[in-house]
DNA sequence: CTGGCAGGTTGACTTTTATCAATTGATTTG
DNA sequence: CAAATCAATTGATAAAAGTCAACCTGCCAG
């Protein structure tokens, strides 16, 4: 692993905080993979072998039953994935596939686990982690038991926004297919949710969104920190 | 607090293995209070003063957002409920009440969060607890976003059996204008539900199920430890 | 260049779910 | 006991979302 991935994973919460004995024998133990695109990395299920670090591309964790699927979430460098299973030494909840060509650290759970075990920094450091993905979680299921597709497309508009840099234009970052899925909806009720934002100024050109009507789509969104605000 | 609440509470895999002189000090800090039924508790959006044990009686966790409401979660004894919130030091996701007459104790957040940074034992269980209530929400999310209402309500009467002992007649242990909140329909659905799964054997007499066709409910909702499990 | 292909869109239609209004039934209460 | 209340149900209707098929459109490969 060269030298500034070895330092960029340290600098996460998750690793920042612990004894520098300890995370040298987690790095020692890992692997680093690039994947090509389109190549599942876990299988839903399975045991949780190791805990997965995206150095750079994009993962999509997503969940199938009986036929359909659904987008979970989608990690985007650098973080970490399923920690919970690995922590618990459960099966994993969701699979995982690289979105793009991507580079993977792969750090045994037995390892995680140990460490865990004897060093409290990295065990207050996971707390804080699971916390927030906790929270995550919860709000996006009132996302989607309070709000009807068109609300959490809009409120997914106006959070990406933000996440843009607070412009009037800005690009979309999913395909729509799977944005569609990640707001619990089929592709053509995407593309109908688009048109039926056009009364509140939302432009689409592709992959590029426009915001006229800053307030009056604000209005008809009514985002909330308690769902929308994901720093909290 | 009478000595055996005490030690009940110290049994939940929470407290149970950190150091006496924390637990004794957190309990020195805690009130434990009885509250009539459909007393608010706690309210999205306020600060989290308090960790809150629940001793006898239940909780409804619940969010609301635009004139709507939903009903997250039920807590019923001896559990804790928004531990994320109390760790983060962050506002409360969920609101929370009484469903019926309840003892409730009240354990000052910060206290618990000084002790989460001195008792590494604690620490480790808090890790195991958020890591449980994580994957519960991720089940409950795929729960929603992969199944119909039927669907849904055929896995729940099957999770509902098994945990009254598995019997083909059991009770429902919620209100069903609640139970119909809990799996995201309307009361009027869920009464519609109900006769929908009747050609599969299912018959509803007030609080009373009875599955008279194991095998056919099974084969219509086919339940999935990765969703409908638990324990895992 | 051109055929094929994949993502996206559109229209017609069906299914699912919500809404509204009315009724039933059980329980509480004055 | 009778009135009042509230949960639950039912029917009629409307809205939301999904399905299916057709059809663009841009892009890549032969």
């Amino acid at each position: 692993m060269p030298d500034s991935e070895y330092r960029d994973i340290r600098k996460l919460d998750l690793f920042a905080q612990m004894a520098d004995d300890n995370f040298t024998s987690l790095m020692r133990g890992a692997y680093v993979q690039n994947f090509p695109a389109q190549i599942e990395l876990i299988t839903e299920g399975e045991p949780s072998d190791f805990l997965h670090i995206v150095i750079s591309g994009s993962v999509d964790l997503f969940s199938a039953w009986n036929g359909r699927d659904t987008c979970m979430a989608t990690v985007r460098p650098i973080s970490t994935f399923i920690l919970a299973a690995t922590i618990k030494d459960a099966p994993y909840l969701m699979s995982a596939r690289t979105l793009e060509k991507s580079r993977i650290a792969l750090i045994p759970s037995q390892d995680v686990r140990a460490i865990f075990d004897t060093d409290s920094n990295f065990a207050r450091a996971i707390v804080t982690e699971l916390a927030q993905c906790y929270r995550s979680v919860i709000k996006a299921q009132k996302d989607l038991k309070l709000r009807t597709s068109l609300e959490r497309l809009a409120n997914y508009l106006l959070r990406q926004q933000r996440h843009a840099g607070g412009r009037a234009a800005f690009e979309l970052d999913f395909e729509k297919r799977r944005l569609a899925s990640v707001l619990g909806m089929t592709p053509e009720n995407l593309s109908r949710a688009f048109k039926g934002l056009q009364p509140y100024g939302v432009t689409v050109t592709g992959t590029r969104i426009s915001i006229d009507n800053q307030a009056d789509l604000e209005r008809f969104a009514k985002p909330n920190p308690l769902i929308d605000d994901f720093s909290t």
